[in-house]
RNA sequence: GCGGGCAUAGUGUAGUCUGGUUAUCACAUAGGCUUGCCAAGCCUAUAACCCGGGUUCAAAUCCCGGUGCCCGCACCA
């Protein structure tokens, strides 16, 4: 489907739309309704079985989205995460670097320093373009970034968070101590971010404000062992930076064991690669033919990154590979700047007295990017029929509850729906139009499973007290006993588990 | 941020060039009749010219500004 197609139905449907749509929209900024909040928290619920679950020592932690100044300078985003900005001192507009000298300069400031755009405000005679002042000051890094005014007196600042992985880097101390000195150690959160993108565009895929879901795992650089036969035999769609240099767009199929074999990649590395591999794959459902770990080279990854795969899931609607997270191996880099940011020391002591800092592999996931993958790659059009083939344990309601004739089967029905409503399965109860419409209204809404009550349910007779269940893929109806729904609804919500490591 | 394109009911659209009736049609939605296990049929109803200004006797239509969306470039720490 096309990207335009797509968000129409999204739309319609309740499962996203532009925040302040009634006032024209907001750039970059979108709400979930009903389907889209379930959904993306029962995505979230996924995620966290299977990256937190993953350990007994990973934890899932919900801290504040405001940091202080002083965090973000130390983390880099203040001097990095920005655009060059020149204030005049007279009027006190700002403006960006490259229009302000657009006349001296028509080519831009791109690769340019922050002093060598000073140097040439200063030394050609740049005027405010808005009162004529040759008062402009040495231009200083616009954030990306979303600044605050903290605290009553107004001289604090604050910044949204532009990721959540600082969050992590924050709490190790407390978590340290909470989690009983454990090494490998994980912190985990889901949450909110926000970026004053310059360009938001296709929908979900750059946002000012979105969801990300990360899970960063603090380790003893000396070993991190990690159950590597799980995973040996495992083939990965791989595009190596080294063979993209040659053109290469598609990628090879490698088992981990090779992987590790070619000598670049720590087994630790690649056990977790191939585990984020299999979540896309038999958690989220994408083809394991549209999936790509994609490595980013050493010019194109952040200098921090040591190593980054990116994984990519080629989208119809976007027309291409796109990036739907990532697995950074970070080093020290994290913990290092933020012991000399605060004071702190954050190394700690291992068992055997070494004196370590914990080292840094970062599993990232874009929860709304993901949330547009499923309905990108599960949404089918067949023929008149539209259906969202979403794994059950996904779905945003599990079963639609349908009296085939209201006016005899509504109290019935009615019943039913409360019944599996009280055993906590998500439910939806619809009368309205012929049985026919309310099946399709139930696919394109992705919900697996519709219980219809009919004249049998309510006669006495052999039939008495089952319903028909009709499973959303297949179309095929079963008759079973009232008794038996909760069971089979709920195995189909169980969740993917991985084994601990 | 730059360049190009676009904007009419919930969705898709006709009308815009060449200003002039009550803004077209389909689907969807709501109610009714009928039917009773896969978007059927009939009747009825709700519902739109992105926002602001200008030109004109008259603007969905022409002009200006804004906003939003799409495509490229740049950006994506």
């Amino acid at each position: 489907m096309k990207s335009d197609e797509l968000y129409a139905l999204l739309r319609r449907r309740g499962v996203l739309w532009p925040t302040a749509e009634i006032y024209g929209g907001a750039q970059g900024l979108y709400d979930y309704g009903p389907l889209g909040a379930a959904l993306k928290q029962r995505l979230e619920r996924a995620w966290t079985a299977w990256f937190v679950g993953l350990s007994h020592d990973f934890y899932l932690i919900d801290p504040a989205e405001l940091l202080p100044e002083a965090v973000v300078r130390a983390s880099g985003h203040l001097e990095n995460f920005t655009d060059p900005e020149v204030v005049c001192d007279q009027c006190r507009t700002s403006f960006r670097a490259d229009t302000v000298l657009e006349k001296v300069r028509p080519e831009g400031v791109d690769g340019l320093a922050p002093a060598e755009i000073g140097a040439l405000v200063r030394d050609r005679g740049v005027t405010c373009p808005r009162c004529g002042s040759t008062a402009l000051s040495v231009p200083r890094p616009f954030s990306l970034m979303f600044g605050v005014d903290f605290g009553v007196a107004g001289t604090e600042r604050a910044y949204l968070r532009p990721e959540t992985a600082q969050n992590s880097y924050l709490a190790f101390a407390r978590m340290w101590d909470v989690g009983r000195r454990a090494l490998p150690l994980g912190v985990a959160v889901i949450g909110w971010v926000y970026r004053n993108e310059i360009a938001p565009r296709q929908v979900l895929f750059r946002m000012r404000a979105f969801t990300q879901a990360e899970l960063q795992i603090f380790f003893d650089p000396a070993g991190f062992p990690v159950p590597f036969d799980r995973v040996r035999d495992e083939r990965l769609p791989v595009l190596r930076a080294a063979r993209r240099e040659s053109g290469a767009e598609s990628p090879e199929w490698v088992s981990a064991a090779d992987l590790v074999a070619a000598g670049d990649l720590p087994e630790f590395y690649v056990f977790h690669l191939a585990h984020t591999y299999r979540f896309y794959r038999d958690v989220l459902g994408y083809p394991a033919d549209r999936i790509r770990l994609f490595e980013k080279s050493e010019r194109e990854r952040a200098f921090y990154n040591r190593i980054q795969f990116d994984v990519e899931v080629h989208l119809e609607s976007l027309s291409g590979f796109k990036e739907l997270g990532a697995v950074h191996y970070r080093g020290d880099y994290d913990l290092g700047r933020h012991g000399e940011g605060s004071g702190k020391d954050l190394s700690v002591t291992r068992p055997d007295g070494r004196k370590v800092l914990p080292h840094v592999l970062e599993l990232t996931f874009g929860v709304d990017r993901n949330l547009w993958a499923l309905a990108d790659t599960h949404l089918a059009n067949e023929g008149e029929r539209t259906v969202w083939k979403l794994p059950a344990y996904l779905a945003p309601v599990t079963v639609g509850v349908f009296p085939l004739i209201p006016k005899a089967h509504a109290e019935a029905a009615l019943r039913v729906a409360d019944e599996l409503t009280a055993a906590g399965i998500s439910v939806r109860y619809d009368d309205a139009g012929t049985i026919g419409k309310r099946y399709a209204r139930m696919d394109e809404a992705g919900t697996p499973f519709c219980v219809t009550v009919d004249g049998e349910t309510v006669a006495e007779g052999p039939n008495h007290d089952t319903v028909t269940l009709r499973d959303r893929d297949s179309r095929q109806q079963s008759r079973v006993g009232r008794a038996a729904l909760v069971d089979r609804l709920r195995s189909a919500d169980a969740l993917v588990r991985p084994a601990r490591l």
